[in-house]
RNA sequence: GUGGGUAUGGCGCAGUUGGUUAGCGCGCCAGAUUGUGGCUCUGGAGGCCGUGGGUUCGAAUCCCACUAUCCACCCCA
């Protein structure tokens, strides 16, 4: 019991963390080609924000959150999602008085409480865009285009881009008026849950997977027909600049999305390749989060994408990439001088920027050399007390078999060149 | 929350119709004449066969429950 992790969680070590290491690395750089600062909120907040932001009707609120009491009796929350967090540091930091748009990213942990399947976990990790202060469509178009150019440039190809338009409350008013107009006729043909969702959501029945609730969506209004005039031109102006981009998309009206904090825009980027949880990256413009949350109003548009799902994205389509060692130094030694010796220099070596690595076991000459096989030293040498005394080592290269007599003094400046 | 598959040493697997000390491959550790790896050979460590009940003279092997895991529904990243 103590030694298995929880439900739905995952170490991630050994050959992961390079994975993990590269694409991170990709995405800092990225963001830093774009203005998007590094944001680090807590991994809890108030409960409150939740219900406040993501929507107390949603699935993610009334059924997936790791809630609980703190020993000040505070109703805490581990993060669901991290749009709300961020919004709140904007609001709370009085960041609407930087230059705007206020753009910040961030690579944090994430909690949901869910039955696990593949592309699922408890805790699993979001790669996120935050962008606050523009109302235009050209600030979708570049948070789009973040998460486009990250997943073209880790070189994804199965990767498809949706994007729908929401509307904004007054749209979103006549649309959902319209809907329940239609859906009305045919209540009675609905799943149960589709009925409750009737009632309190009728765009989430657009979602149903239940064949009988498919026949009658099929049929259903469009939310882009019941667009107003403002996020109609919205819409447009969104497509021509990601035209203009060369960024390809599919316009899907289905996309609804589970928090309600979307307006307008929302889109994912879906794959086929890693199981039934093929949405890979998912955002939109939520203009009314910041002001529900107490502060001004504020154009805004944001994606999440889950690191769990880009890694198996890329993995099935590559397979597992392999990383190399980094070229080193094993420095073996026998006898007490030379193991003691070869502790310093290989100390000294580090303090220099080489890696290294020594006997600390205190094993026989051949099983440290086969040590140094199998950590992949790019060259090894032994130490003794002939060496020791004549302040010479010889230095093998591991793949050649060659060796080559040098000075201990030297062995710094000649590592610098060779390795 | 619901449904189906699986659960044997670090990893991947065998374990015949229930029968004596549970095997194999890889990995790990150590040796093959005294201070040198990758190949080969030899030896060794490591498992209350997911947990708890039950059936039986006897269960890894049959039954039940629970837990975990995988996949799917739901929902989402």
């Amino acid at each position: 019991m103590i030694t298995q992790a929880p439900k739905g969680t995952k170490d991630i070590f050994g050959s992961e963390i390079p994975v993990w290491q590269n694409i991170e690395s990709k995405m800092r750089e990225l963001c830093k080609n774009y203005g998007i600062d590094e944001i680090r909120t807590p991994i809890f907040e108030h409960t409150e924000l939740f219900l406040r932001s993501v929507g107390d009707t949603t699935d993610i609120v009334q059924k997936e959150m790791y809630t609980f009491n703190d020993k000040g009796n505070r109703s805490i929350t581990l993060r669901p999602e991290s749009t709300a967090g961020v919004a709140r540091a904007y609001i709370e930091h009085g960041m609407h008085n930087n230059a705007q748009p206020t753009k910040l990213f961030y690579i944090a942990p994430t909690f949901r409480y869910e039955n696990t399947q593949a592309g699922r976990q408890r805790q699993f990790h979001q790669f996120g865009v935050e962008m606050f202060g523009s109302y235009s469509a050209a600030l979708d178009a570049e948070a789009i285009s973040v998460a486009h150019e990250l997943i073209k440039s880790l070189g994804i190809k199965s990767v498809e881009l949706r994007i729908n338009s929401l509307g904004n409350n007054e749209s979103r008013a006549v649309y959902n008026k319209t809907l329940r107009e239609f859906l009305g006729k045919n209540i009675s043909s609905l799943c149960p849950e589709c009925r409750e969702r009737y009632e309190k959501n009728p765009l989430r029945v657009l979602d149903c997977k239940v064949e009988k609730c498919k026949t009658i969506i099929d049929g259903a209004p469009s939310v882009l027909d019941c667009l107003g005039e403002e996020c109609k031109n919205h819409f447009e102006m969104l497509k021509k600049i990601l035209t203009e981009m060369g960024i390809e998309y599919v316009v899907d009206p289905m996309i609804v999305r589970g928090l309600d904090y979307y307006t307008r825009t929302v889109f994912e980027f879906v794959t086929s390749t890693i199981g039934a949880q093929g949405t890979v990256c998912g955002g939109g413009r939520y203009d009314n989060l910041v002001e529900q949350c107490g502060g001004q109003s504020t154009g805004a548009v944001g994606f999440g994408l889950g690191m769990e799902r880009l890694i198996m994205t890329l993995e099935a389509q590559n397979g597992k990439e392999e990383f190399k060692p980094f070229r080193h130094l094993y420095l073996g030694s026998i006898g007490e001088t030379g193991f003691i010796k070869a502790q310093a220099i290989t100390y000294n070596l580090r303090r220099k920027g080489i890696k290294a690595e020594c006997d600390t076991v205190g094993r026989s000459v051949k099983a440290q050399m086969k040590y140094a096989n199998k950590i992949g030293a790019m060259y090894s040498a032994i130490i003794g007390d002939d060496e020791a005394a004549n302040n010479k080592i010889s230095l093998k290269n591991m793949e050649t078999g060659e060796t080559n007599e040098i000075s201990i003094d030297d062995i710094y400046e000649k590592l610098l060149e060779i390795i």
